[in-house]
DNA sequence: GGTGAAACGCCAACCAT
DNA sequence: ATGGTTGGCGTTTCACC
């Protein structure tokens, strides 16, 4: 992992679609040697998968809010169960004022009361507070 | 919008590497007219990019937070500045406990100690609450 | 909008340096 | 790691439906 992997991670980044060649002359290398680095950064997991990015407004998923999930077990046992739940689309377990913290995604508010119906239904939930957000200033890939 | 353009939207989420002939056979299309269909998603925005997803604590950022900011004016305003914060992923206006809330990334401890310090020098700021998470149960893109 | 085929360009694999 | 070469596949475009 030097800078010239780091600068490769940053190209896909931006754009998953760059040839090998515009990648290593980008990075000073032939085209065969950044195919190489890049297949190794594949292999260890450093990159996960190259996927799109898509509007989700434009999917009719207007409403993001945030969930913090208050239980009375330990809630890492639940992930499965917070899994089925499609319109969750992050878990964490965290440490301070709750157990959990849930970012959903759906069309309305009033979807949003469903998804937090759903949510007491896990075993353990003992409360909920709800984080709407209003704008989203950015939500970006870090350098 | 119907239910094959989701559904080539929901295959390239989870593999961006897929030919248009895999695409087309997969929602029975021809190729060419698979491709039609996501040229047209991206010209639209809805598809924004193809990018690759990176697994940040193999990149050094082992730690992810959540910060809620109180603002004493709107801090809508100051996007410009906290996104000129690196450590920072995300930031949106909320209602709830706060003006604003951050999801950060970074090495330690001791590096989040120096991005609320960043915060706090952000004009406006006038208090801030983290949330450090333990551990990522999932984080996933919706179906 | 979709089809099918043809032309082009890029990737992947090789090897000698 | 380079640079050249080759084969094969995917992308892109086109006339046609």
């Amino acid at each position: 992992m030097d800078d010239i992997d780091r600068m490769l991670i940053g190209l896909l980044e931006e754009d998953a679609t760059r040839s090998y060649a515009v990648l290593g002359k980008a990075v000073g290398l032939s085209s065969g040697a950044a195919h190489e680095r890049v297949r190794k950064l594949r292999e260890r997991g450093v990159i996960r998968r190259t996927t799109i990015e898509v509007d989700q407004a434009a999917l009719g998923r207007a409403v993001t809010a945030y969930v913090l999930v208050d239980g009375s077990t330990w809630m890492g046992d639940s992930a499965d169960r917070l899994a089925a739940i499609p319109e969750i689309e992050e878990a964490h377990v965290i440490a301070g004022p709750a157990s959990v913290l849930l970012k959903v995604r759906m069309a309305g508010t009033v979807e949003l009361q469903d998804v937090l119906r759903r949510v007491f239904g896990v075993d353990g939930v003992t409360g909920t507070r709800t984080i709407v957000v209003l704008e989203t200033l950015f939500e970006r890939t870090l350098k």
